[in-house]
DNA sequence: GTTATAATATCGTCAGACGATATTATGGTG
DNA sequence: CACCATAATATCGTCTGACGATATTATAAC
């Protein structure tokens, strides 16, 4: 059960799947969470966030759960989950490289 | 002295500042040191080197220090290795969250 | 039912990644 | 020296992603 196909994840997409693993989530609540949890370091545009949320649906790492009004729901899918923990990796090999070679 | 005005790096861009730390290089070395250092998993091209080189040097992040026939090299400079160590907090950051967001 | 608000969707532009291909310099070999 | 192989850098075109600005759509309050 390998996580996403094409290659390693860009911050915001991090953040964005980072934003499912307690709970279920719409738009705006994403953006709010990466705000809060990066302290301000990370802002999402709604553009940035709308295209991942399709594109996300599309690959299967999220899946719509709920549609109330405008308002859509999403939670994240085990392949989703797969590809954090693997994003999540890629990113401390890059620190472990990056401390080596400080050293 | 902060490093790079603009954003985060990129991890081309990560990469190949990371191989100057130790010594000056050339784009040939730059591409092998990023593949053996990171076991295959980033692959440099030639147009993603290329460019990044002559931005680096536009932006002041290396200089060149010899040209032998078609061969150039350069070194990182102060501002260089700020925007390193920078872009390696940025990362630890990211891992600490994604560790958070685990638990 | 008009206005305000919350939420999502789309468009255009720009930066970066990268393979393919071209260019340029060096050294060897006859 | 002329030719060729090789090493190294440079450029081009295409694609993907980031993002602000703007538009659209649904709900609710008055």
């Amino acid at each position: 059960m390998a996580g996403r196909e094409k290659g390693p994840l860009t911050e915001p997409m991090y953040y964005v799947l980072m934003s499912f693993l307690d709970r279920e989530m719409c738009g705006t609540q994403i953006t709010e969470f990466v705000e809060k949890k990066t302290a301000g370091r990370v802002k999402l545009g709604p553009g940035t966030l709308y295209t991942l949320l399709a594109k996300f649906q599309d690959e299967g790492l999220i899946a719509e759960i709920s549609v109330e009004g405008r308002k859509r729901t999403y939670q994240i899918t085990d392949k989703g989950r797969e590809s954090f923990r693997e994003e999540l990796e890629r990113l401390r090999a890059c620190v472990n490289d990056g401390l080596e070679a400080l050293s």
